[in-house]
DNA sequence: CGATCGTTTGATTACGTTCAATCGTTGTGG
DNA sequence: CCACAACGATTGAACGTAATCAAACGATCG
């Protein structure tokens, strides 16, 4: 691992927690793995004995239904760790992960982690703390599913993607516009059509380019109700 | 508290965890409270002091948007605690809670839990494995609204009310019609509706009495994709 | 240059919402 | 005790949104 890599490592939540002597420890001499796009992480049901950190690329988690349709619950990237709560509890992985960009991600076996819990207390606070903040964002999309419509729900994306709270932003999305479509809960020809009516918002596109003319406007739009304009 | 209140207290996860001793000084003389059908329990954003144990009745757990709508995120019942992730972090509660039905509910403060845990480990593993279940649960619901027709998700939804496998099952619907299409995440006549159509499918309402002829037929019906039949 | 993949566009259909009216039950007050 | 509100649930009709099926387009890659 680089300089670089240990920085943005040590910056995650949950290994901030952990102070960098356990951290170092339980890492040793691993390194992030390149994934190609479409490699597979792990697998809805498989064990889970490891959690993953990213140090670039994106990765999509998603369940997989009897009929074979793919359904996409989240998505992460660099910076980010995921599947922390799943290999803790040491059960199996409810749901399958697999790399949507060129990337690197790093396995961290969690054998070692368990161990250095029972000693370091705090360290559990840290993780359930991580383990609440998903929940909350999952709380969150299921009210977006129920409560807004898909242009309401496009906006949202797009507002995630922005750091400002208002005046202009452009932004490139950040994967596939039907991956985009699948995690907010349509098809990929209903993502078109609805970006493209967020054009009379001062939403322009062009290929994954998205420029927004007015942020304010757009997080009105989206918390509204579709009823009114 | 009554002997029988112990009983079905120390058989919640949480408490199971935490042992006997634990439990009782946490909860100290404290008894259930009774609330009337329409209480609110804690609001969206106060400081989540506190989780809480149903002795009896239902809870629902909802998120209050600006435009007035309540969209249920969750729906708890006797035996369940809830809002411990909340509470555990010291925040603020992410959604309200308000009783659907004559209840009888524990209110346990969550500042002596925290304690507790530093100095027994083990018990934040637990705490986590709960946390864990509700993230589950969410993960579900998302791929149940992104993923089923509206029959579909009745049919889940009242498959989750019984404990048979197969053949025949009759069961009472155990909250408002209109409250459960919300959980559902449709409208009260989408829900009458669908419900009907499933009388194809053997299963008869009479009432809040629910009558499935054949299990095993419904959970086939669940899990297909809406193209087939 | 042709093949492939991701995206867009068009036409049609189906599902669920919305608005509205009705029905049945429950509970209340005259 | 009955009449009548009040509420939950159902039913009907019209509408709207998104899904589906199908085709075309554009960029990328071999």
């Amino acid at each position: 691992m680089t300089t670089d890599d240990w920085t943005i490592l040590s910056r995650a939540p949950l290994f901030q927690a952990m102070g960098s002597e356990i951290t170092a420890s339980l890492i040793g001499s691993r390194v992030p793995r390149h994934y190609e796009r479409g490699e597979r992480i792990f697998q809805q049901g498989d064990p889970a004995d490891a959690f993953f950190f990213i140090r670039e690329g994106w990765v999509k988690l998603f369940r997989e239904r009897e009929d074979g349709r793919e359904i996409v619950v989240s998505t992460f990237t660099a910076g980010e760790t995921f599947a922390e709560a799943a290999m803790f509890l040491g059960g199996r992985y409810p749901a399958s992960a697999e790399v949507v960009t060129p990337a690197r991600i790093l396995r961290v076996e969690g054998a070692g982690l368990r161990q250095a819990i029972l000693k370091q207390p705090q360290l559990a606070l840290d993780m359930l703390a991580a383990a609440f903040v998903h929940l909350k964002q999952l709380v969150e999309q299921i009210e977006q599913l129920k409560a807004q419509s898909a242009p309401q729900r496009i906006a949202d994306f797009l507002l995630g993607q922005v750091s400002a709270e208002s005046g202009p932003a452009e932004i490139a999305l950040p994967y596939d516009k039907a991956l985009i479509a699948n995690r907010l809960g349509m098809q990929p020809e209903s993502f078109s059509r609805a970006l493209a009516r967020l054009r009379e918002l001062g939403v322009t596109v062009a290929r994954d380019n998205v420029r927004m003319k007015d942020i304010a406007r757009l997080t009105e739009f989206a918390a509204r109700a579709t009823r009114d304009d």
